[in-house]
DNA sequence: AAGCGCATGTAGCAATCGCTACATTATGGG
DNA sequence: CCCATAATGTAGCGATTGCTACATGCGCTT
């Protein structure tokens, strides 16, 4: 068993378990290995983080573009914005979602490999929103980008519990169709 | 000492050292006391995270009505936003910011306490923001929550090292002073 | 066949974890 | 003063942590 192949089963633990509660030995396990052979492909714990960190980022990437794909072009902001969300509030989506805040909390701390990770994921999800801005819109680049600070947003507050609340001031703000 | 005198100890501990990696031992050293009297005050760890979370979100409360005592009412929703951003970028709310997301963790994974406390703190924010929104502000209420939404974006953003795309974002939204 | 290097199992170490049993001191009301 | 109750110290338990030393298997080349 190489690297390669240990990453998307150790992938699958994190995204139930979390990373913090994350330990050697249960990951071992989820993978078919020992902790003791973990170490010897990762050769410490911190690099098995960054390289599953690294992995998860391309995982993403590769969502987003089997998704851009797909893509028949929005008329409008407001229903790329509903698409998006959407997307978002499947729960098959959740586990991701619960790993992607210890992402960012990580990141906000600079453990290593965190802020590379999600800068890496949120630059995807801006080239994707920048090339599915609606046709004719008068500034793709600046919209994408405002775009993506409401969409962010949003999960936050739906993460708090408080989705109804963003969803209201996705309407206030004319960000979603009447 | 008693549950009161001890939680700004523990919180200040909590604060430079993350909610992740407290253990009973290190939160007794920065409280001066030890293990064995924490759990004697708080009965478990999980139920002193629990008076912690709700202890720091009393502590945002206050501070908030601190802040919301000397305000001087913004006349538009661009300075209202540039106000904000700036008190947030103040690196004496790093910490604080840090501690944050790692809330915002726990309440997506629906840890005891998590979410009572993120849900009240945003709370306490929308309540301030309403009650800041400029005079002659079309929709308060509404615009109140967008701007929340706006907001929680941006730092999310700012926390995973795209704080540049967030403003870019913003200006393109309209939402910033230019 | 001999030997070499990669892969893997077994066992354990020192540290830390949350928590508890037991003993002791301090304190305050009768 | 005396005693009950609260507060605190000491010591340790069993589990888990990341990691390592040592031995063994496996497959390949010479």
């Amino acid at each position: 068993m190489s690297k390669e192949s240990l990453l998307p089963l150790l992938t699958g633990h994190v995204l139930t378990h979390g990373l913090g509660q994350a330990s050697l030995r249960p990951l071992a396990q989820a993978a078919g290995t020992s902790d003791r052979m973990l170490l010897y492909h990762f050769g410490t714990k911190e690099r098995l983080i960054i390289d599953l960190l690294s992995h998860v980022a391309g995982l993403y990437s590769a969502a987003i573009d089997a998704v851009m794909a797909e893509g028949e072009r929005p008329a409008t902001r407001q229903a790329l914005m509903a698409r998006i969300l959407e997307q978002n509030a499947d729960p098959a989506f959740a586990p991701f979602m619960m790993l992607w805040w210890e992402i960012v909390g990580g990141a906000a701390r600079d453990l290593p490999g965190y802020r590379a990770a999600a800068e890496a994921m949120v630059g995807e999800l801006l080239v994707w929103l920048e090339g599915h801005m609606p046709a004719g819109d008068p500034d793709p680049a600046g919209g994408a980008r405002y775009l993506l600070t409401v969409i962010e947003g949003t999960m936050m507050l739906a993460a708090v519990g408080h989705g109804e609340t963003a969803r209201q001031g996705l309407l206030a703000g004319g960000l979603l169709p009447t």
